[in-house]
DNA sequence: ACAAATTCGCAATGACCATTGCATTTTCGC
DNA sequence: GCGAAAATGCAATGGTCATTGCGAATTTGT
């Protein structure tokens, strides 16, 4: 019996190279399994000792299982077992209460709980896989939610995929006009649904795009071109929606994405950091993971 | 749950000496408490950064607060956070799918739900409040992150507040030229540190203006000129960080600053959708609480 | 049984870490 | 305003870390 839940541990072994492993190295794979907190804190000496190995060994279990060295797998063992930790902690529901701030964050970590836990059925994965597989890609986003589509756009862009933005008119119209089959139209829309948009994802459509939406309210007329619809909360308090649970799931899209291709996507992010030393416009930038 | 946070916060504040800590040892205890995760895996050094202090720095303040050095602090902190996680998840160890959308959100919750659980010691009153007396607010806000300027500018003025957005340094600059006492510069930051919103920040203080930074790194240059900061976590999964906690706050605020005169807010939402309602832009606009 | 291939231990190596002495800067008390 | 004390930065230092080349041990295939 081990430690970890059997969704770590099947990912886990799912990671084990068709010709197994020998003895030493399943005995640093086991206690991974059986030790989950002494793999997310320990040192690779530390974990060498409990499985009776040298340290070596942890190093290259770690390459057997497809990472980089010891640091790659802990991060992701740590990851992956603190989200399962965590996750309920702050996935129940709230109380609305106390200050307009503090109910504010409740909204949103309720929204966002509500999301977690129904992501199984949203299909995030066939989205990003669209995006990946697009021509092009135009997100259409207005109003206060354009920041949403922004944020989105953004990231993609800097995974070095074909994504642009659509949060006027004019850039709405000319956009349209070069969308065509194999691309991906995404309407984003919150609360407010414009006209604009709606007869965007109908051009889209007849324009032989497949069509996706982000939506906290699947209006007819939004969805009826639309292949997948991915429904989000946005409740907020006072009186605004919220876009929070939009975003994160604009960001979760863009995970999945990354995840698509993740060679092709560390590569991207590195020659567009380049580019940024090179035009010398930050006081600082941090490196990145 | 909320007790949790809490309480590591009252544990770790109990420890101050009687003589108190000089600024930028209790910026590293502000980045220990507003960012807990950092805190439990990072380096010395890496809080160090997010702190905007020296690494030793890092090191004597683990020692005025009693420890022999940070790895004692560190282990201290790790053991209580995650016996804060997983004491509300005695039963129900959650199986995580391994999806990066689901690892994404659950990265969310974790930076929302810290931000939650200290949101009385981040001072959103207080910016709300400052924004609600000033003549003007300007929020720089550049790149990605002008998203959560966007959001939070566009709530503003929605409750009909002079709030402005400056995400170019064209916009910047005009808007500087008119700021001045009884002013207010909103300055939000996250990973990347832009020189103008630096430079933005020394000017407007320079002009009379009252600054207000929300960042995740406290930046010495950054926050020099800042009479808050208001620290927020700002990790995310793959190769990006998250936008969401900061957008959470921004709308916090907002919520805060709702508050602050009610029925003004109301009458200035409701004006202005009678706007909406007249240039007839939407397919769908529903009512308002 | 032998040779080749694979696994694993040892130890060198470079990188990163935390700590501490010294110097500089800031704060405090008079 | 000045001097002393305290806080903080810089950089040297020793320690620990993860990785990898080489050789030894074990396994596999003929």
């Amino acid at each position: 019996m081990t430690e970890t839940g059997d969704a770590v541990e099947h990912w886990l072994r799912g990671r084990v190279p068709e010709r197994g492993l020998k003895p030493k190295a399943a005995a640093v794979l086991e206690v991974l399994l059986s030790q989950p907190r002494r793999a997310c804190f320990g040192s690779a000496a530390d974990l060498a000792e409990l499985a009776g190995v040298n340290v070596a060994t942890v190093t290259r279990t770690a390459q057997a299982l497809g990472f980089a060295g010891w640091p790659a797998l802990q991060q992701e063992l740590r990851a992956r077992y603190l989200s399962s930790l965590s996750a309920s902690d702050v996935a129940e529901h709230h109380e609305v209460s106390g200050s307009p701030a503090l109910a504010s964050l409740h909204r949103d970590l309720d929204g966002i709980g509500a999301l977690a836990r129904r992501v199984a059925e949203v299909d995030v994965a066939g989205l990003a896989t669209a995006i990946a597989s697009a021509g092009r890609t135009l997100v259409v986003a207005k109003g206060s939610y354009a920041a949403v589509g922004a944020a989105l756009t953004h990231n993609a862009r800097l995974a070095g995929y074909p994504v642009e933005l659509a949060s006027d008119d004019a850039d709405l119209a000319n956009a349209l006009a070069r969308l065509g089959e194999g691309d991906v139209l995404l309407a984003i829309s919150f609360w407010r649904l414009y006209q604009s948009t709606v007869l965007a994802t109908e051009q889209a459509h007849a324009r032989g795009a497949r069509v996706f939406v982000l939506t906290d309210v699947a209006d007819p007329a939004l969805v009826r071109t639309a292949e997948q619809v991915l429904l989000v909360p946005a409740e907020g308090v006072a009186f605004f929606p919220s876009l929070t649970p939009g975003l994160a799931l604009a960001q979760a899209v863009v995970a999945q994405l990354a995840a698509v291709d993740p060679a092709r996507t560390r590569a991207h992010i590195e020659a567009a950091e380049a580019q940024w030393l090179r035009l010398g416009l930050l006081h600082r930038q941090p490196r990145r993971p």
